[in-house]
DNA sequence: ACCATTAAGTAAATCGATTAAGAACCTACA
DNA sequence: TGTAGGTTCTTAATCGATTTACTTAATGGT
């Protein structure tokens, strides 16, 4: 008598006669029982309809998901827009797919990790998420963590030296002490807000991504004998065309008129390249603009970008070895 | 006495003094008790850091999960490196995270929905899947599944027009009945290999994206009153810069020299250009390119692409907003 | 004063599994 | 023959919750 609905591990037992522990035992202990008698269920099983334990059953049980959530520092929207996280992306994928783990995505906007936190097995975090509270919540929270590009003490963190990377590739910018200098930065602020900035003194301090960029910069001016401008830093709020292009403009229209655009990622490089181009500048000649990542389009661009070349799915591929 | 472990709803209801039930009441349903109790119950529960009931165990029970898992046609790496599966991405995740739904990542080589089916709601597939044991379970899971791009008769799916597009944009590439056309067709066989194809009968009954869109170009081509010949079309296994240029290569020194050639997908017309214009052809007065699918890049490159723009997007917040 | 409602809370079954402890039987060795 | 050990399988507790059916007490209408 063959039941209609979906077969239970109980239900398939009691139909076959045996007791529920002997069929659990048939999917994940097969010391347990005598090979007669698993290869006897196993093909009942398959001929019922029945794949195995309910996996939500077993994890409740177990207390292991075959899931890692991947927190994003923003929405996911802004993850799979810019190819930087993309390749990010791309790493981690590579390694759980391998290891038969599962993806969730986790926005990084997102108030309450407490939705997804019974489904995991811990947490990757690429780069710090964009609410507060997030993070609070990821200090705490009773499974293994991982974090990238940014530290709250937790399980293992992986880090790129953004501050010396952005110090090389300014310090190879800059050729003469009388270079005009302006950066063109990347979520200075929290405020999603396209900017200039005139007094940026509480950023020496802080930890984001942006500001390890921005020291890194500071110091390569320094170096240079340089005396950067109050006025020279514009805020763009995220890595889009749109808003970099803007900036890019006002920046290349400021006087002075800058010489050296030191950008925090490729894609608002590429803008402000095309921005100079149109406004009939050449470039090296009249400006040197420099980016942040290594995207491929950059590469492809004429002339070629100048910029550091991250190796964001190497990245990823140690985050999610890590885990 | 407060205890020192990770606190569950019974742990909390026998330190309040008060029945399992009513905890979870206070959470869930609070018309079924009073108002002082429940709000007693919510900040002891805050106090002594209960955060709510386990949504794992809440799942099992109730068998929902707020979780769906977006099924792609390849592996994760292909999505992200994919502009148009990106933003396709990108819409059906706006739309989920608004309703506060999470998005569980699955490859699309994968050979077993088990996996992850007793974890979410249903699914979103883009694309057919490679797997073909993917498809024939996804046929059959008991679960809600919207479709795009392919169709299997389940709940629901989205489709464009592949054919009627493809035949549009042909049409319009194609000029007089003497032009030399050649196709450069992306993932027209099974198998991964970049090769040219002599012949294509086969295709013509094709349910796949391309063998869609081939269906479109060869009626336009028919129409225009030119007969495509045996040798000219090759495909692509996967939309990347690398196979794209070697066949575009190949194509543009085949004789006859193909002076229109149409592509399935933009990066692939993107490679073709830059093939041709290496080559010292100009563009379109030697050869008329077209592509498939509208990306950002065809538009910034010189000259401009002149493609199909299908809004994947707008694909994406429909089929997230059909489950 | 009586019965019918309603409100507030509880006991216990249930979701679908895993696993420690133990029963029943068989073998082997002194 | 007695017992130690090994197989093979079952019983029952457990993971962390939800929910139906029920008890008890309070309220209200006539």
């Amino acid at each position: 008598m063959t039941k209609p609905k979906t077969w239970t591990l109980k239900s398939i037992a009691k139909e076959l006669g045996v007791s529920n522990a002997t069929v659990s035992n048939a999917f994940n202990r097969p010391d347990q029982l005598s090979k007669a008698r698993r290869e006897e269920i196993l093909a009942a099983c398959k001929k019922l309809g029945y794949f195995g334990p309910n996996k939500a059953a077993q994890s409740l049980r177990r207390g292991t998901f075959n899931i890692v959530a991947l927190v994003l520092p923003d929405s996911v929207e802004y993850m799979v827009s810019d190819p930087v996280a993309s390749s990010f992306m791309r790493g981690v994928s590579a390694v759980l797919e391998k290891n038969g783990i599962n993806l969730l995505l986790f926005s990084g906007n997102n108030d309450n990790l407490n939705s997804v936190v019974d489904f995991v097995d811990g947490f990757i975090c690429y780069g710090r998420p964009r609410n507060k509270q997030l993070v609070e919540q990821l200090k705490q929270v009773p499974k293994h963590v991982v974090t990238v590009d940014f530290n709250i003490g937790r399980d293992a963190s992986v880090n790129v030296n953004n501050q010396q990377a952005s110090f090389d590739i300014a310090k190879h910018a800059l050729q003469n002490n009388d270079d005009r200098v302006a950066i063109l930065g990347l979520r200075l602020l929290d405020n999603d807000v396209l900017c200039r900035v005139y007094e940026h003194h509480e950023f020496e301090a802080g930890q984001s991504i942006a500001h390890q960029r921005l020291r890194g910069y500071h110091q390569a001016i320094s170096d240079a004998g340089i005396t950067l401008g109050d006025d020279r830093t514009w805020n763009i709020p995220e890595s889009s065309e749109r808003y970099a292009s803007i900036a890019a403009k006002e920046a290349l229209s400021s006087t002075p008129r800058p010489n050296v655009l030191l950008c925090m990622s490729d894609l608002i490089a590429l803008a402000a390249m095309r921005e100079a181009l149109k406004m009939g500048l050449s470039i090296p000649e009249d400006v040197r603009i420099v980016g942040f990542d290594g995207i491929d389009e950059g590469q492809r661009f004429v002339p070629k970008l100048t910029t550091v070349h991250q190796n964001s799915e190497e990245k990823g591929r140690i985050a999610a070895t890590l885990f």
